[in-house]
DNA sequence: GTAGGGTTAG
């Protein structure tokens, strides 16, 4: 071996092309030629020898380099950059941190790098520490700087700081003319919640680029300023900006939130154009867009064209589903997800303990009536916020588990979390259902107290709860001081005053709900669902001729309202119009399409339970029957209506006959 | 040699 003043980068030079990706052969060869060098002087020198170390992450060799840096006289400030760097670059932090702290000149990169390195590693509270360090030391931020630290301000809440060093990027101009700055400033505060200071922000900068505007677009769309986002989207791309799959994933939130349909379209043509199309970020916005939008055609061919689905993807569209009001096909699609999910996908990565996967779980297990299961999922969850608390606590509500839902309740205040609109309607339903009237009325009266905005719907459930229990003047009061009182009001009212017969009430209210036939709120018609065999089938009330099967289903039909009528069944015609003959009235309730779809299911004789979904609520006439029949076939009959669950089973239903 | 943005839940 040469020994030369060049020796050591020659035989390293050979070393890296022979031994390259044996790491072994360079070790050795590299120990050997420490121990023999005595020549590293030069920068020329050890550069290589460092890279080829950065490149195995072995950090023995970069503290032989620094070792024999010394041996040879060489200032450690000016080493001091090198090991830094190589330190960091090899994840070693706390190396890199010994040799920066005995520094006593630093270079800004030097500064920066070690800044960068926390950010990346999210370990704020360090990362503006050593700005702190830096600014105390007299070294000034430059952008490399301060387009990191303000992430680690956001993360950390500390907004007068961060103003403080804003102000620093105004003086030093780099929030005019540097980009990154900017956009580092822009995200900040929308992380912060200040969409107008970052729109102010954004309006400085003189090159606006994609990743500014995005970052933008983002903060609008998630602090529900929607509109704002597709404005500046809008506005965007007559600046000549080029959105990208970011700015599309984004825009498309808020068309979903707007339920804006036609600029969704727009956005989704571009998109293609632009090619962006292909971007699973950008696609899942899509389906979501979609989704909210009610277009569910549209929202499958979209999730039919992605390749590979991840669980976000599977999350849209399954919650999506559910919003639809798809829930048997939301639990088919869970079905699919599970079985594409090779090993246990969901369980190898803890997605049953994400918040976000388990609520939609939750959400998605309350609505098919297995709160157990719901819960089970809930006790995994790693980190419980507001929404999954409000997820589970609705879900016992609309099961009827009251106590359960309100001792969750009672949870989320003592974890100091602030209740919002879905929380109440979630413990006044739970109180509703469960037929805790005096302690709903309590909840009511606290929450109109507290600093949840009361709603419609809020007031809809008190009238129904009130007007079940009878109290129905104390339900008449609360209407009247509804502001804007909607159809929906005015028809849980009537329908407590045809239960507790309550005719003078009952007229009063019909006037009130003809006088606002000028609001265009129509009735939806009478549906029921029912699943057999993994398909779908759909009646509606008093048709009896689309379905294929339609004269099999009327002739189980009669037979079960005979059988049903022999065990006792009574026609009960209170549901049906007044002005019609006795024989028209008992058709049109034989007609009811919760009924038809239970016969369809008996006739069809699949085993197991039998599960109903129905849009409106179950009729007493229906309930009646469904429960007689529960008995007349011994299967268990699960039906869940716009309100509620009702698991029929042996001649009686888990209601109480209280709905 | 160091720097920026996104998608999901009631």
């Amino acid at each position: 071996m040469r020994r030369d003043h060049y020796g050591g980068l020659i035989v390293v030079s050979r070393i890296s092309s022979f031994f390259g990706s044996k790491a072994g052969n360079f070790r050795s060869q590299f120990r050997l030629l420490c121990i023999a060098s005595n020549s590293f002087t030069t920068t020329h020198t050890f550069s290589p020898l460092l890279r080829q170390c950065i490149d195995e992450r072995w950090l023995p060799g970069i503290k032989t380099i620094q070792a024999q840096m010394l041996k040879s006289g060489f200032p450690v400030q000016l080493s001091g950059s090198k090991l830094v760097d190589a330190g960091l670059k090899c994840g070693e932090i706390g190396y890199a941190r010994e040799v920066f702290d005995e520094m006593t000149e630093r270079h800004i990169v030097t500064w920066n790098s070690l800044i960068a390195y926390f950010i990346k590693h999210r370990r704020s509270k360090e990362a503006v520490e050593v700005y702190r360090l830096m600014i105390t030391s007299n070294v000034l931020p430059d952008e490399y700087t301060l387009s990191s630290v303000f992430k680690a301000f956001s993360d950390l809440g500390l907004e007068e700081e961060a103003q403080r060093s804003h102000g620093l990027a105004v003086i030093l101009g780099l929030e005019v003319s540097n980009v990154f700055v900017g956009s580092a400033l822009v995200d900040m505060y929308v992380k912060f919640g200040k969409t107008r200071e970052a729109k102010l922000v954004l309006d400085r900068v003189e090159e606006k680029d994609v990743v500014l505007i995005t970052a933008l677009i983002v903060g609008y769309s998630q602090e529900g300023e929607d509109a704002e986002a597709v404005e500046a989207f809008r506005s965007m791309l007559g600046e000549g900006v080029q959105p990208n799959e970011y700015t599309y994933a984004s825009v498309l939130i808020s068309c979903g939130n707007l339920k804006d349909v036609s600029n969704g379209k727009l956005i989704h043509g571009l998109m293609i154009k632009s090619g962006f199309d292909s971007a699973l970020g950008s696609q899942t916005s899509l389906l979501t867009m979609y989704l909210r939008c009610g277009l569910v055609d549209d929202s499958l061919w979209i999730f039919k064209c992605i390749e590979y689905p991840n669980e976000v993807t599977w999350t849209s569209l399954i919650s999506g589903l559910v919003l639809n009001g798809r829930e048997e096909m939301a639990l088919t699609e869970f079905r699919k997800m599970m079985r594409d999910s090779i090993h246990g996908i969901v369980t190898k990565y803890g997605l049953d303990r994400d918040k976000y996967a388990g609520s939609g779980l939750i959400d998605l297990y309350g609505k098919c009536g297995c709160s157990d299961m719901a819960r089970s999922v809930f006790d995994t969850l790693n980190e419980v916020d507001v929404i999954s608390l409000n997820t589970m606590i609705y879900s016992y509500a609309q099961n009827g588990y009251g106590r359960e839902a309100l001792e969750l309740f009672e949870r989320m205040m003592k974890l100091g979390l602030q209740a919002n609109d879905v929380t109440v309607l979630s413990v006044l339903l739970a109180c509703n259902n469960s037929g805790l009237v005096d302690e709903g009325c309590e909840f009511f009266e606290s929450f109109r107290k507290g600093k949840v905005v009361l709603t419609n719907d809020h007031y809809a459930c008190m009238v129904d709860m009130l007007g079940r229990a009878g109290r129905l003047d104390e339900a008449d009061r609360l209407v009247n001081e509804v502001v804007n009182p909607d159809l929906v009001l005015w028809r849980t009212l009537l329908s407590a005053c045809k239960i507790h017969r309550n005719v003078e009430m009952a007229e009063r209210v019909i006037e009130m709900k003809s006088d606002m036939r000028g609001m265009k709120l129509k009735k939806s018609p009478a549906m029921s669902w029912v699943d057999v065999d993994r398909e779908t089938h759909t009646f509606m009330a008093g048709d009896l001729f689309s379905h294929p099967n339609s004269e099999q289903i009327l002739e189980t039909l009669e037979e079960l309202i005979k059988k049903a009528k022999e065990m006792g069944y009574v026609e009960d015609k209170s549901c049906v119009f007044q002005d019609m003959e006795e024989s028209a009235k008992e058709r049109s309730l034989h007609q009811h399409s919760e009924k038809l779809a239970i016969a369809f299911a008996v006739w069809r004789n699949a085993g197991g339970s039998i599960r109903i979904l129905k849009n409106l609520r179950v009729c007493v006439d229906c309930h009646s029957w469904i429960k007689i029949v529960s008995r007349v076939i011994n299967r268990e009959i699960i039906c869940r209506d716009s309100k509620r669950f009702h698991h029929f089973r042996d001649g009686s239903c888990s209601c109480r006959d209280y709905w």
